[in-house]
DNA sequence: GGATAAGCGAGACGGTACGTCCCGTCTTCCT
DNA sequence: AGGAAGACGGGACGTACCGTCTCGCTTATCC
């Protein structure tokens, strides 16, 4: 049994919340004005008010600080409303998809992500596939009530999907919003779709 | 009377151009081994024998150099083949994608396009509207010969299926062989062809 | 209550005084084989197994750590022997300050002080008026004794005493040893001496 | 015999004096308002408006062409005037060599002698020892004439006096004027006059 | 008068050092 | 033991000059 109130008993002054807290949000906040490739430990250290040790106490690198804060602040749980339409459904959670990635520290996230491929793999069960396998079960489960075509390739549908999101957000840099979504997911309902 | 049209009148020591490929062979070869991040002038400018000075010359920083370099190795043209069916013609394209974007330079390059999103308008016109106006010509000429339905979006079809490529080369970091593109297209096929 | 009086407090890591050391020895014992003109901090940074941002750390420029160097190795202080003839008093402040010209560190520092005279102040006090005044003291000692004429202007005989030497050094660049030094306090004396 | 009309009979174009004399130029007005050693070959270059590899062609380097300019602008020659005082006369070599010392180009040889004794010798015969020797002569005419006491260190003495002035202009950095050279020379006339 | 040769301005080149920035680690004192 | 301050060795940055070189052009002498 866990005694939370005697905390996990460790000689010593106990590991300041605070300072991570205050570390992710420096991170954050830099990000706003500072490409991922400009942005410094100093820097965090200075705005965040908190020593170089501390940092690197907690993180190795600022990559490993970038998934934490990324983590801090990116909601992954994905639910699927069975009252809503496939495309409703889609719209939430592409939807959400957007909001992440128009962040900065979703662009920096990606930027690392393919610089370094050996570091996707962190996010693969964390973050990638929950979104996948949920939108997968969506696609099923509509072949199973004969509204997707049952001779789909569900995973390059959704590669197709996801993929055309990624391409305009980073890409074609151009604003991605309910416009696009409902366009983009119509197009592709319309590829799927029994008639 | 001055000319400005060609010429240059160029006056003191000509550039090496000796230099300037053997400086882009460098960044090449070092990509091999070295993330983008990671690579660093000095390392190129031993690499190829040639002096830092030399390097900033032509070269503003690094992200500059990378684009020439990749312009230098990339054929940007595409060539669509009328005799071969749409299909076809996007497993040409697709493919020649796929080497570029599976290079390190490519890696590198989509890299910085989302690490500093203001660098992107550099690719758009010499690249990827390039390869994206081609292929929407394609699909349009199919709609005339009705072989594509005539209500499709085709930028957003376009968007999925230039999207599913780039998500599994970077994201999912498969391999994404001629079997992947296969597949995909045929998955696209199946979504936007007139029965 | 904040006692600025010495102490200073000191929070952080405290500065390594045996990288001073180092660094200072390392200035020496490189002037031994090179002007100043070439000697470079990326010299003295290797040779002292320093960083060169531990240099820059302490002193803004070459010339700064010269000096620094100057007076780590050098004693101002003049202590005059009272039991002593004037004459062998003079060989010994003029015999220190011959060891003192005749290192390279001494070369370097005048090197210094002629090519950016703005620079001579910080000696002044510290270095030049501290020899001088005890000089001048000597000197008044002996008028009052009688042993020296009333009438001599003090300071145009010790510009003479002591530029004699300096030029000896300097720009003569012969070999200034005890007999030169005591003949020219001899005929120093002869010109001043109350017979 | 040489015939210096016709000149050394070489073929090809033949070295620009118009060349030579702006590098001087630019050389002394440069070190207007820049000490020696932050002097550059470069920036002579471009006041002058030559090309580097010009003043290269005639200069091995900046200390050759500082020394080419310091003699092209200085009068070497020492005219005693046998109808004036010894003390007149040093009055007259005295400041003439005080202006040489105050202007910018006189302080930069001096640095370079300093910094580099082994260029003294070409200096030695060439500018110190004609001034030196005509003083010399100078104190001889003045024993032989019964004014100057017979038993006098004529080397030291001139050391004393020349010193004093190099001191005081170099290292003290007072204004070195009339009033100084007539009091200095005053005090020398008294150490050695014959009463 | 055409060939030959050197001088010249412009500016690129390989190279070295500059002074700065940031890395990731450390040492001190304080909590 | 955690943490803030900040020094440390290290390494890359982007810049400034070095002294040399390669151009196209000019200016002389030589045959």
């Amino acid at each position: 049994m866990h005694n939370p109130s005697k905390q996990d008993k460790s000689v010593g002054r106990p590991r300041s919340e605070a300072a991570k807290t205050a570390i992710i949000q420096a991170t954050i906040s830099l990000l706003d004005t500072v490409p991922f490739s400009n942005l410094t430990i100093e820097a965090i250290a200075k705005q965040s008010g908190v020593s170089k040790a501390t940092i690197y106490r907690w993180w190795p690198n600022k990559e490993a600080l970038l998934f934490a804060a990324f983590l801090h602040v990116t909601t992954v749980d994905v639910n699927f409303e069975p009252a809503l339409s496939i495309a409703d459904n889609f719209r939430q959670v592409i939807g959400d998809l957007v909001v992440i990635l128009n962040q900065p520290l979703g662009r920096a996230l990606i930027t690392v992500l393919i610089d370094q491929p050996e570091r996707v793999t962190a996010f693969q069960t964390t973050f990638f596939e929950v979104k996948r396998r949920a939108a997968k079960q969506l696609l099923t489960a509509g072949q199973a009530q004969h509204v997707i075509k049952p001779d789909i390739d569900l995973d390059k549908a959704l590669d197709m999907l996801f993929g055309a999101v990624y391409l305009r957000v980073f890409l074609y840099t151009e604003v991605v919003d309910t416009d696009y979504i409902d366009a983009v997911i119509a197009a592709f309902m319309q590829g799927i779709r029994q008639d």
